[in-house]
Formats: C-alpha cells, structure tokens, sequence
DNA sequence: CCGGAAATGAACCAACGGGTTCAAGTTATT
DNA sequence: AATAACTTGAACCCGTTGGTTCATTTCCGG
C-alpha cells in the first residue's frame, strides 16, 4: 500500500498511469500489451512512462499491486456489513453477496487472472496478490465468524476453517457459474452464487436455532 | 478427443511435439515459450514443428486440448474408487482426496493456469477446458452422488448442486493451502484438503446416519 | 512572471522471435 | 533398389516492441 520511494514527476500522472496500465494488461495480457498502448490509454506520452516507472516489468508489478490493494478495500467494505446488528442469518447472506459481487467484478478478476497468468514471469506476485486479498479477506471473515459463533449464531467451530470453507463455496460458485470466468456473470447471478453459499454454509455451521 | 484431420508428417513426432509444446508453455507461458525451445524440447527440428502444425497458435490449442483430455481420464479414474462398494464415506473421502491430489498436480494445475492465463488471446480455449475438465468431472460425480442419495448415506438434495459445493470446497482448499498454487503442494497434503472437504460436505449433505 | 522540472512527440536503435526457404540426409513403402 | 515423403540444420527475412535520445513546449511553485 505504501512504499516510499521518491517519486518523480507528477504524482497523478504516476496514478494515472498505473490505472491505465492495469487496465491494458487485463484486456491483452502482460506480453501482449505494448507500452505504447499504455501511454496512449494513460493520455500520456511514452518517456512520461519511462520518467515514472523504470520498465515494463515494474509497470506490470506497481499496477498489479495497486490494484490489489484497491480490490482489497472492496472487499473489506463488503464484509463490514458484518458488523452491524441484526439477524445474523441475513446478514451474512447479504454480506457474502455483496463480496461475491466484489469477487466477480472485472477488476478483482482480472486481478487474480493476471497475476495467476504470468505466475512464470513473476512467481513472488501471485503469493503476495493472494495475500492482500484472498488471505487478507479470509482472516476478516474469520474474525466476524468468530463473533457469530459466540453469539450462538454458528455452532462452536474454528473460525479460520469455516471462514475458508465459506469462501472456497463463493469461489467455486462464481467459477462454476462463469465457466472460469469466460461467460460474463451479471451482478444479480453473483450475488445469488453468494447467497447460495451461505445456505450450504449454514447446513454445515448452523447453530441448533438456524438449523 | 478424436480431431480427423489428415494428420502430416509422422504420427509419433507430432505427439512428441505437443507433449513438450504444453511442458514448455506451462514452464514459461504462452508468449514467453519460443518455437525453437519447443522444437529441442521435442528433440525436433523447427521446421518439423510447422510441418505438423500450421503456427504457434495452434500449437498452444492442440497441446493444451490435448493435455485437458489427459487430465479427463485422470480425474475420471480418481472418481472411478466410488462405484466400489463399502462404507460410503471412507469411499467418498477416499475418492475425493484422490480427486484433490490430481487437482494439485503439475499437469492438471498448468493446464486451468494457461487457459485463464491466456484468455484474452484464446478465449474459446477457457470454456473448452473448463467442459472438458471442471464439468466433466462435476456431472461425474453427480452421478456417483446421486447414488449415495439413493442409498441413504447422503440426505435427499439436488445432485449436481451438492457436486458443485463438493468440488468449491476441494478448489477452494487447494487454493488456500497453495496461496493460489504459488506454493507447491505435497501429495499428502492435497489428499487431505479432499479429505477435510468431504468432512464439511457431510456435515452439511450427510444422512441421518452420518450426522 | 520567472526558472527549473516535467511532459511531449518524433525519430531512432537493437534484440527477439515467428515463420520461410533450401539443399542435403533419412525414413518408409512398394 | 527406387521413389516419395519426411526430417534436418542453417541461414535468412521482417514485423514488433522495449527502451533511449533530444529539441521543444508546457506546467507549477515561489
């Protein structure tokens, strides 16, 4: 999120360049997308790319991150909805819903394809993308599990393992549903795909009310 | 499977070929391999590649298809344990764990990595494998549970639902035991990610019995 | 409004790699 | 043995693209 070297040139070209670049390589792919393409979608010219970042390969790591940290807050919002008071039955199938919208987004998706993709090119990227989002996500989930299960909403469990196991049922559904993500997947299927998984979720950790 | 082509040149060199074609896309990825590796890594001459295949582009398509059949009749026989009898839920986990360890293997792993991680450039390529593998493999195991149903060691459900958490919830370990396949997974840990989700999956689909 | 940093665009370089060609050697088939 | 198909290796062509240079212009802080 924050990394402290000092910056040259203009700060928001900096941003939009980054945001542009994310953009290029998730529609083209990392080799497939030419810095001029970037330039150009950043409205910017090629030195001025240069200027900011030292090559492509960095270009390719800082927008990756960037967005990873991006995608991060998203999901975190979505699982905020957590905390608030209310039938907690409801409120994780809205909560997990929402991060099941999050999740098929075309940002998150691209994400975790891009860094997946180019595992070869860039080992350490995969390891730290899974852990900003997906790990980072799991251990949050875990801890509002945590608080169901004291508030008698889930039966006594680990929290760590049932948050994994709720969001391995999202992800599979969204992949399912999407094919692997080649059919593009509407909101509303999404978050039904979430709501989905709740209902198994809660067939297996349930407390004795909700059963 | 069967593409009847008339197939050029002899028939053992084009296997060989698109045998090292996928090693090598799977260790450097697509637009990173280059013919000439390819062709030494077959143990062939360049033009003996374009003499058997028309380009690089098909020579991804041919050898990833190709790889995607291979993992078809692995994932198949890992699921084949649950048509002997026995104890359903020794069965089931055992079949299961089999099912997760030739998910974590190299071959089946690269094969999902190069099809998502190349959409943009193949994009028939995605839901191609996904039918040929990750679906297959779902209605597969419909079939086998839609027995256990039928036997009473699974509560009455809708098969292809229930095979679709149970196999979210074997991915879904193995992605969070690999952080997204970036660290290696030893055999005995993915049979147990197979292993763990078969426990959660009865909890949630187990008969009466079983509870 | 002034001065230095930053952005621009155009041209340029060099490496890389897909794809072809060709003459010579090898393998099957009849 | 003869013939046709296949393979080989080496050289070659050429488009693409990462990265640089530079003279000129634009922008921003003081």
């Amino acid at each position: 999120m924050i990394d402290g070297g000092a910056r040259r040139g203009r700060a928001d070209k900096r941003t939009a360049i980054l945001a542009a670049a994310f953009r290029v390589f998730a529609a083209r792919g990392y080799a497939q997308a030419c810095v001029r393409d970037i330039a150009d979608e950043a409205g910017v010219a090629k030195p001025t790319v240069y200027n900011h970042l030292t090559d492509k390969e960095s270009l390719f790591r800082e927008s990756l991150l960037a967005a990873a940290d991006r995608a991060r807050v998203r999901l975190d919002a979505a699982l905020d909805g957590l905390r608030a008071p209310g039938d907690p039955a409801v409120a994780l199938a809205r909560a997990v819903g929402e991060l099941a919208e999050v999740l098929a987004s075309d940002e998150v998706r691209s994400l975790r394809l891009l860094a997946l993709g180019n595992a070869a090119l860039f080992p350490e990227l995969v390891g730290e993308a899974h852990r900003r989002t997906s790990a980072a996500t799991a251990t949050a989930l875990a801890d509002r599990l945590a608080r169901l299960v004291l508030s008698g909403a889930l039966r006594r469990c680990e929290p760590d393992r049932a948050a994994g196991h709720l969001l391995s049922l999202v992800d599979g559904a969204l992949d399912a549903r999407s094919a692997w993500g080649s059919r593009e997947l509407p909101a509303a299927e999404a978050r039904a795909a979430g709501e989905d998984a709740v209902e198994v979720f809660l067939l297996a950790y349930g407390g004795q009310a909700s059963e």
